[in-house]
DNA sequence: CCGGGCGTGT
DNA sequence: ACACGCC
C-alpha cells in the first residue's frame, strides 16, 4: 500500500491533507566548540568550560551550564556565576571547521543529501534509505517520540519515521565511535519539524515527531521568533500586529497576513506556523564565499587600516589555499562608528579580480608577493571608495571576503554548460581561458591533454542521452584545471566534453572564424572590475553590444540553435544567474557564479 | 565592546 | 549593495 501511494507523481498522500513522504533528520552537535576542545583534551571534560571569543562566552560545556552559563554571555557575567570557569579562546576556527568537515564527510557515507547549516548542524534527507529498509526492519522507534500516535497514518509515515529514527541512531553512534562527538537528532517529515524537535531531549539524544502532531507541537512554541527564518525584523513586524506566539500566527487569517507581508511571505509564514515546510535538503558543497572580519574599538588612520587589511589578507589566503579554488571577486567590508546606530551597519564594495593573481603550482593554489601587493592595492582602492580620506573617519570593523570562485563546471543539462567546460567554447566565444598567458600557464599545459587528443566519449552514467556516444576530436590549447584535476590529470572527465556532430560543426566554424584574432585574457567589461591600471584601460575598450558581445561572430551566433542563442544571451546579460552557472543536480540547487567569460575579451 | 562567518532575497 | 537570517 505504501508503495502505491508513494508512486503517485505528486508524491502527496491521498488519504491525508499533506505530504508525509520524506524522512528528514536534523543532527546537531552538543555544545560544539566545547566538545571539540574536550575531545582534544579529555581532562577538560570534568571542568566547567567556556569558549571565549573577544569578550563573549560563545558556548560552554554542560558542566558549565550547571552554573547557569548561557550562550553568548559576557565573560564578566559568566565568571560571576562560575569563578572557576575554565576559558579557552575560540577565535581561531580552524580546528572547529576541520571537525565540522569530518562530521559532514561522515554523513556523506549514507549516500543521502546532506545540508550543512553552520558548523554544528546538518540536515540529511534519508527518504530513500528509509524506503529500502521499511519493508524488512522491525519497526521499533529509537529515542524519544514527541507524542504517541492515536491512529496509524494511512500513508505509512509512522513506519517510515520509525525507521528514520533507527537510521538517526545509527548515524549518531557512528559519529561518536569514529569522532567522539555526541549529538542530538530530530526526526520528522520536513526540515522545520526535524530542527525544532531536535533539541527536545538534550544532550546526546534524539526525538521523533509524527506529522499529526505538528500543529499541536508548533503551538507549544512561545514566540514566533522560535521558527527558523523568522528573525528579529519579521518578529517585530508580527508583534506590532499583535501576533506574538506561534499559536497567534496559526490563527490569523492568510488575508490578514497578506496585508502585512508579500503574498509569498504570508503563505510561508502561515505554513511554518502549522509545521509545514516543503523546502528540500540541499546538498552542501564548497562555500559561496570565504571571508574574515575583525572588529575593534576604533581605527582612524589609514596606515592602521592598511595593517588590519594586510593581517586579514594573510589569514584569508591560508583559507583560500585550503579551499583550492581560485577567487575571482573580492569584497571589502567596513563598519563606521555611528552614534545613531548601535548595531552593525556595514558597508561594502566589491570588484572582480584577475585570476592571474593566483597561480597553481603542483596542485596547490599559491600567490606571489607581487600578487599579494596587487591584492592590497585593490583592497585599498575599494577602501577609498568607502571612505573619504580627506575627512576623519572612525571604523569599528573591517572585513575581507573572496566571493566568487573560478570553478570547473559540471552541469549536465546545458549545451553551453559543456561548451564552457572545455577549450572549444573558449574558441567559440573567441575566448581563451588559460588563467594567464605569462608565467603561470606552464602548470596547466603539463597536466592538460596534448594539443590534439582523441577522446572517447562513452559515458552512459553521466547523461542519459538517447544518442549513441561518439568519438570526437577536440583541440585543446590550455585549460584551467581544478586542484583535483591538476593533482590527477586522469580525472579529466571526458563526459564534460560531449558534443554532438551538429554542435561540433558550429564549434569548428566558430573556431575558424576566430583564428586570426589575437586573444589575450583581459578583465571584464563589467563596471566593477578593478584590478590594476592595465585592466581598467581595457575595460573601457571591451564591451557588449546590444545582443551579444562584440567579440562574438554575429553570423555564426545566429546560425546556432535558438535554445543555445537564448542561453548565451542570458549568460551575457547575467552570467551569475544563467543555466550555465548551475552545478549538477547532485550539488546545491543554488546558482553558482560563473565569471570565466567576464575575464576574457579580445585584446586590441 | 554585539563575535565571526556564512547564505538568501531584493 | 544591501538587509536580513542562521549558528
Amino acid at each position: 500500500m505504501d508503495d502505491a501511494i508513494m508512486q503517485s507523481s505528486s508524491s502527496t498522500c491521498s488519504y491525508v491533507d499533506k505530504d508525509h513522504s520524506r524522512s528528514i533528520l536534523h543532527i546537531d552537535l552538543d555544545c560544539f566548540y566545547a566538545q571539540v576542545e574536550m575531545v582534544k583534551n579529555p581532562k577538560l571534560r570534568s571542568l566547567p568550560l567556556g569558549i571565549q571569543q573577544k569578550n563573549i562566552v560563545v558556548t560552554s560545556n554542560y558542566e558549565a551550564r550547571n552554573y547557569g552559563i548561557q550562550k553568548c554571555m559576557l565573560v564578566t557575567d559568566a565568571l560571576k556565576l562560575c569563578p572557576n570557569l575554565k576559558l579557552l579562546n575560540g577565535e581561531d576556527l580552524h580546528e572547529y571547521r576541520a571537525a565540522s568537515n569530518k562530521i559532514f564527510e561522515l554523513l556523506l557515507c549514507w549516500k543521502c543529501p546532506v545540508e550543512k547549516l553552520g558548523m554544528d548542524e546538518n540536515f540529511i534527507d534519508v527518504t530513500k534509505l528509509v524506503l529500502d529498509k521499511v519493508k524488512t526492519d522491525n519497526h521499533t522507534l529509537v529515542g524519544h517520540l514527541y507524542n504517541k500516535p492515536s491512529t496509524d497514518c494511512p500513508c505509512g509515515c509512522h513506519s517510515r519515521l520509525t525507521v528514520a529514527s533507527q537510521i538517526a541512531n545509527e548515524i549518531r553512534e557512528k559519529i561518536y565511535s569514529d569522532l567522539g562527538f555526541t549529538t542530538c537528532a530530530g526526526v520528522a517529515h520536513n526540515k522545520l519539524l526535524a530542527k525544532l524537535i531536535c533539541p527536545l531531549h538534550k544532550p546526546n539524544n534524539q526525538t521523533t515527531i509524527f506529522p499529526e502532531h505538528a500543529v499541536e507541537f508548533m503551538s507549544t512554541l512561545q514566540s514566533v521568533r522560535s521558527i527558523p527564518s523568522i528573525g528579529l525584523k519579521t518578529t517585530d513586524t508580527l508583534i506590532s500586529h499583535k501576533i506574538i506566539t506561534v499559536s497567534d500566527l496559526q490563527q490569523v487569517s492568510l488575508d490578514v497576513l497578506k496585508k502585512i507581508f508579500s503574498s509569498d511571505m504570508a503563505v510561508r509564514l502561515k505554513s511554518l506556523s502549522l509545521g509545514e515546510d516543503t523546502t528540500p535538503v540541499k546538498q552542501s558543497g564548497k562555500p559561496q564565499s570565504i571571508g574574515l572580519e575583525d572588529s575593534f574599538k576604533t581605527v582612524s588612520v589609514k596606515s592602521e587600516v592598511e595593517d588590519k587589511f594586510s593581517a586579514l589578507l594573510q589569514r584569508l589566503l591560508v583559507l583560500v589555499r585550503e579551499d583550492g579554488r581560485i577567487p575571482v571577486s573580492l569584497r571589502v567590508t567596513l563598519r563606521k562608528r555611528d552614534a545613531k546606530r548601535l548595531s552593525s551597519h556595514r558597508e561594502s564594495r566589491q570588484c572582480q579580480i584577475s585570476p592571474s593573481i593566483f597561480t597553481i603550482a603542483s596542485g596547490t593554489l599559491t600567490i606571489t608577493d607581487a600578487g599579494q601587493h596587487k591584492l592590497m592595492s585593490i583592497i585599498m582602492r575599494l577602501f577609498n571608495k568607502l571612505i573619504d580620506l580627506s575627512k576623519p573617519f572612525h571604523l569599528t570593523l573591517v572585513g575581507l571576503a573572496f566571493t566568487k570562485f573560478q570553478e570547473r563546471m559540471t552541469g549536465r543539462s546545458s549545451i553551453v554548460n559543456y561548451l564552457m567546460n572545455d577549450i572549444s567554447v573558449q574558441s567559440v566565444l573567441n575566448l581563451q581561458n588559460d588563467c594567464d598567458t605569462s608565467a603561470t600557464s606552464m602548470d596547466y599545459s603539463a597536466a592538460s591533454p596534448s594539443s590534439s587528443t582523441t577522446t572517447d566519449l562513452s559515458d552512459g552514467e553521466v547523461e542519459p542521452s538517447p544518442k549513441k556516444p561518439k568519438k570526437v576530436t577536440w583541440i585543446a590549447k590550455r585549460r584551467c584545471l581544478s586542484k583535483e584535476e591538476v593533482a590527477s590529470p586522469s580525472k579529466l572527465k571526458v563526459s564534460e566534453l560531449r558534443l554532438n556532430s551538429k554542435e561540433l560543426e558550429k564549434v569548428s566554424e566558430l573556431r575558424l572564424n576566430s583564428r586570426d584574432r589575437s586573444l589575450t585574457p583581459r578583465a571584464s567589461p563589467a563596471k566593477d572590475v578593478l584590478s590594476d591600471a592595465d585592466t581598467m584601460k581595457d575595460v573601457a575598450e571591451g564591451g557588449h553590444c546590444d545582443d551579444c558581445p562584440s567579440y562574438v561572430d554575429k553570423e555564426v551566433f545566429n546560425s546556432l540553435p535558438d535554445e543555445m542563442q537564448q542561453e548565451l544571451k542570458a549568460m551575457w546579460k547575467n552570467p551569475s544567474s544563467s543555466e550555465v552557472a548551475r552545478s549538477s543536480s547532485r550539488m546545491t540547487n543554488k546558482s553558482k557564479p560563473n565569471t570565466i567569460l567576464k575575464y576574457f575579451v579580445p585584446h586590441k
